[in-house]
DNA sequence: CTATTGACGATTGTCGACTATCTTTCTATC
DNA sequence: GATAGAAAGATAGTCGACAATCGTCAATAG
């Protein structure tokens, strides 16, 4: 007998199929940033009330892809350097704290898929497919986060996934040289692996922190924003 | 001439102000764990429509304070050692990161900043004032984040500490003896206000880390959830 | 007496209409 | 011609009513 899978899920409900819909435009390119939302256009396009719209938009809002500007717009999150070094310092720290669950808490029966995915990356890295290997990159980092058994992490993880990937397309900031990134993902994979916590935590970290240096090279060089600004406006007296 | 400061703010939506006033009633304990909360009685309660109210519980289910049964229910979150395991280890890792960036990249007004609070802090910790030392705790690490001038790190930092004050009060995990308290503070202060980021972050992460030690330790006394548990359920063939 | 089914009441989900606010455009005045 | 103010158009915000779904409990069959 095939077994179920429960239907009470948010999914079913309006609101998070528009939110999903919506999302894939935004990640496939279909709306760049800074593009204008208009709630009723959205609305008669996906066949759903304002109010349902409305409701995905908050979501997506929440989730960074989105910005309100209360009474006036809705309209896709900008895209710069100084977003993207946000979103790689907070994956560093994050993946890094996974790593280090996953290697202490992990069942051997995800360590094992750990490097079977690790062996899909290095497979498409080295038959030259760059899209599957950067797809395979994305599963290897978030089958570790799942492995940490951390709830509040994973979602938060993904969410945070979510934005580089909306920010890299749209900055043009590519994977590195294939060999650097085989090398640095075994040597994780065995780390989390072995149970070797600290370890893995270390490499998590310093491995999305070469991107951050990258990306402050790439700043360097077409001078957009400085990634680390203090616009803080001061207190009234 | 008094300095204005604008209007237009989502504060001004009504679905804002309905999710602040429910969350204040969450974390007063008028609302414990687990507590019931129907859309028509808030509604009713805060003289807004169903829809505004709807509006603002999603928005407390995306902080963690409620949850959502679709098509059921909504309730406040449960508290259990579990939960608070999760959002003391993401805390640790966060806030290493906000000081670090706070050690490297904060003004020097800030640095002083910081001086000060951890001197409010130490003032109310030795005069023995518990509930005033507990903010002046709580008030010091914002500062330390805002300091890292890291917009998503500042916004996630606020959600987990509400959501720590939360389980705090429902799990009933007092803050530690002072002295270790004020010791473990002045040393973090002194590292982010002297620039050492590396130390800075140790710091920062150690001391999160001591709090999920005590975690621990309560947890195994009280064998309420084990912090760490892989209850994924199997993929179907 | 127990288990299954169906009906009912309670609650959440969705919608269309109305209201408030913002931006733009037009007009009058200097 | 430039500027300030008023009117108009566009868009977001809020609401009340209706629809869909859920959990409970009674009725029925075995």
């Amino acid at each position: 007998m095939a077994s179920l899978t429960s239907l009470k899920t948010q999914e079913r409900l309006l609101d998070r199929q528009a939110a999903n819909s919506i999302r894939q435009q935004i990640v496939n390119r279909t709306m760049p940033p800074g593009h204008r939302l208009l709630e009723a256009v959205l609305a008669s396009e996906l066949e759903v009330s304002r109010g349902t719209i409305r409701s995905a938009l908050m979501q997506l809002s929440n989730e960074g892809l989105v910005r309100q500007v209360a009474f006036t717009k809705w309209e896709v999150a900008p895209a710069s350097i100084s977003e993207a070094w946000e979103l790689y310092t907070l994956r560093a720290a994050l993946e890094g704290l996974a790593a280090s669950l996953a290697a202490e808490y992990a069942s051997d029966a995800e360590r094992e898929t750990l490097m079977t995915v690790f062996r899909e990356l290095e497979a498409a890295a080295k038959a030259g497919q760059r899209e599957a290997a950067a797809d395979a990159d994305f599963k290897l980092h978030k089958t570790m986060v799942t492995m940490s058994g951390h709830k509040r992490l994973i979602r938060e993880h993904e969410r945070i996934i979510l934005q580089v990937r909306f920010q890299m397309t749209h900055i043009g900031f590519a994977p590195r040289d294939t060999k650097d990134l085989i090398a640095d993902h075994r040597l994780l994979t065995e780390a989390v692996v072995n149970g070797d916590a600290e370890r893995a935590e270390q490499l998590a970290r310093s491995h999305n922190d070469a991107e951050v240096k990258r990306l402050l090279a790439a700043n360097a060089r077409q001078a957009d924003g400085v990634p680390h600004q203090h616009k803080r406006e001061k207190d009234n007296g």
